[in-house]
RNA sequence: GCCGACGUGGCUCAGUUGGCAGAGCAGCGCACUCGUAAUGCGCAGGUCAUCGGUUCGACUCCGAUCGUCGGCUCCA
């Protein structure tokens, strides 16, 4: 007998060989036709397990949160299953889930991409309408070889020598004609798998790596109802529509096709207004709170980037040029270009910390297949800056940034998370400069983020070869996470460049330098944005702020007075007196996004007032003129500068 | 770079088994002077991504190149 306890704190015994379902069973029928599986001390099994020992049990059912993984989880094998009946000849890689859904690798002969999608589909369907059970099994090492060499798996081969190795059970499951290596749980049978979808077939490496060959891999997601799944096919239908590069195209914000080359951002008039808007807030803002801003060349000799390192680390995504006395780089990174100007006069502790900042644009080749619209391209503005400071100001200095950076992610209301990244203790030579310095800094990060009370994770072995690193994802208005703000630690390029200041003893001092970027790449932070706002920027963003709507010719000289009273207010206005219905009219500026419009005819024009329109929301009543231009000069207000320390 | 899909006027898309390239929107012109998301008529605009091949004849079939998209990879 052994002794299982309940989430409610009630236990009991319970004889050998009773299964998870016979338990669920034991406390309800309506139980049991829910339960997926049991967990016991935290480890998941199969509902048809026998309960293998006694400890803390819960049985888990589609109201538990892990529950949809192990639903993820099986629907790729039966998505296995359905390649294995109409490819016989498929050999399978892995199948794991991943955040919203799953995917398996397979290397499948006579598979046509895309079209041949449906087929899958229709036979999962087939085999969820057949319920068939997953039947686990465990066997020894040589079974299992044998088991899989007779079909040729040559991929589970390679799975199963390393599982052997790390000397784990093997176990199998078995769905229909299809069994595969899988360490488990699965749903008891196929009637759970009904609420799926296939998403999208692509090509992966074989465990990741160039070198291996490349399987097909058919990503699909899964939940437990259809309400469920319908809502997550919803959300990518509208990740669709806020499409940055979909609405780049709509809104004329930029261009990057045509001669232009792949990975080049051109910014159309209106994209150079909302990119301006950002970057003068950024230069106002930072010049508050500290920073000197600079200006750096965009190509610089190879020998400044022999000895920042770049040509030896950072060579193959490098652009060079050769000229008649020597080879010159464009730049890939700010920091060379700061350094020249910390080293431009010899340094007091008294002139620390220094800080200085530039909106620095760079060129980084990037494989062809990388390259997505604003997000990843060839060329792009780094709101970079750089710190100099000695050891006992990086703590205030690291919280100043981590605040500055969250001012920038407070300001457009994205959510954020927070990542340490430290070395690997146990690979140093994997890292520059001295592990004393990185014992010393380290620390010191963690307790700024402490102190500060923000939340973060620690990922060891995360760290840049050079120092330790802070990163900020934001998560945007669809919940997703991007590469956001970060602060980075610098053990390597202050002694190469042998970066020193004066100290109050009189004798020369390592610098320490901070590199840190809040936007990430303007072009990329701006993509981001597009996306978040789905085009309707905030006030002070919006590339037109304001149109003026004569409704017929007659108001065009009261029109006329409208827009200039708005342009003097210091708005970004047009005046629409095409001879277009209103309504068209009207229609464009609702699609253009423009977030204000005044509406003037013959009413309005009697009694000095104007028909205020807001985007998206419609007529919002009349205003006299002067009112209704200070309204939409308050809706324009830029964001107030960030807190000093 | 690799796997797969795609590439027809500024945009969105038709184009049957190879037989003279089509529509809507946008643009331009004319008329219309209009009350809160598309007024009407007319005009112009494409060497069907590029190059090569097969063919009497190629947007259509084949090959290469370039680009775009979904992934992989990369991401100091």
């Amino acid at each position: 007998m052994i002794r299982i306890s309940f989430p409610d704190n009630s236990s009991r015994e319970i004889s050998k060989g009773t299964t998870g379902r016979d338990v669920a069973l034991s406390i309800s029928k309506g139980l049991a036709k829910k339960a997926l599986a049991f967990e016991l001390d935290g480890e998941l099994f199969d509902l048809s397990c026998e309960i293998p020992h006694g400890g803390s049990i819960r049985v888990i059912t589609a109201d538990d949160e892990e529950s949809v993984d192990i639903v993820r989880h099986s629907t790729a094998h039966l998505m296995a299953a359905a390649v294995l009946e109409l490819y016989p000849e498929t050999k399978f890689g892995i199948g794991p889930t991943i955040e919203n859904g799953f995917y398996y690798d397979m290397f499948i002969p006579g598979f046509n991409g895309e079209k041949d999608i449906a087929a899958v589909r229709s036979r999962m369907k087939r085999l969820v309408k057949k319920n068939i059970s997953f039947e686990r099994a465990e066997m020894p090492y040589s079974q299992a070889v044998e088991s899989f060499s007779s079909h040729d798996e040559r991929f589970k081969m390679e799975l199963l020598d390393e599982i052997e190795d790390r000397g784990e059970t093997i176990s199998l499951y078995t769905l229909g004609d299809f069994t595969d290596l899988c360490r488990g749980p699965h749903v008891p049978s196929t009637r759970f798998l009904s609420n799926f979808e296939l998403l999208s077939v692509a090509g992966a490496y074989w465990r990741g790596s160039e070198e291996n060959e490349m399987l097909t891999r058919i990503y699909g997601t899964a939940f437990h109802s259809r309400e469920d799944l319908q809502s997550h096919l919803n959300l990518l239908e509208e990740a669709k529509k806020r499409d940055h590069r979909k609405l780049g195209v709509e809104l004329e914000l930029f261009s990057s096709k045509g001669m232009g080359g792949p990975g080049f951002v051109y910014w159309l008039p209106k994209g150079t207004i909302v990119k301006e808007s950002l970057e003068n807030l950024w230069k106002d803002a930072h010049r508050y709170m500290g920073y000197q801003l600079v200006s750096t060349p965009h190509i610089a000799p190879v020998e400044l980037w022999k000895t920042s390192g770049h040509l030896d680390y950072y060579r193959d995504n490098m652009y060079f040029t050769e000229v008649e006395n020597g080879e010159y780089a464009l730049k890939p990174m700010n920091c060379p270009g700061h350094i020249i100007i910390y080293r431009n006069s010899k340094r007091s502790y008294k002139e620390l910390p220094m800080r200085i900042a530039e909106l620095g644009t760079v060129y980084r080749y990037e494989r062809s297949g990388a390259i997505h619209g604003l997000m990843r391209v060839r060329g792009f503005t780094v709101d970079d800056g750089h710190i100099f400071c000695t050891s006992d100001q990086i703590i205030s200095e690291i919280q100043d940034v981590v605040r500055f950076a969250l001012y920038f992610l407070k300001i457009f209301n994205f959510g954020y998370q927070i990542e340490l990244s430290l070395m690997d203790p146990a690979d140093p030579e994997h890292y520059a400069g001295d592990p004393a310095d990185w014992a010393r800094v380290e620390p010191l990060l963690a307790k700024a983020l402490d102190d500060m009370g923000e939340d973060y994770k620690t990922v060891t072995g995360e760290a840049a070869f050079y120092g330790p690193k802070i990163d900020i994802k934001l998560r945007d208005a669809l919940g997703r996470y991007w590469q956001g703000p970060t602060v980075q630690f610098d053990f390597n390029i202050p002694g190469r460049f042998d970066l020193k200041y004066i100290g109050a003893d009189g004798a020369a001092h390592r610098v320490y330098m901070v590199h840190r970027a809040l936007l990430g790449s303007v072009e990329r932070f701006i993509g981001n944005l597009i996306e978040h706002f789905t085009g309707n920027f905030p006030g002070w963003l919006a590339p037109v702020q304001l149109v003026i709507l004569p409704i017929t010719s007659v108001q065009n000289d009261f029109a006329e007075r409208v827009y200039k009273k708005a342009v003097d207010a210091g708005l970004r206005c047009e005046l629409d007196n095409r001879s277009e219905t209103i309504g068209y009219r009207i229609r464009e500026s609702e699609t253009g996004k423009v977030p204000h419009m005044f509406i003037v005819g013959e009413r309005e024009a009697g009694s000095e007032t104007v028909a205020v329109r807001r985007h998206g929301e419609g007529d919002i009543g009349t205003l006299p003129i002067d009112e209704a231009v200070q309204a939409v000069v308050d809706a324009c207000a830029r964001p107030a500068l960030p807190e000093r320390r």
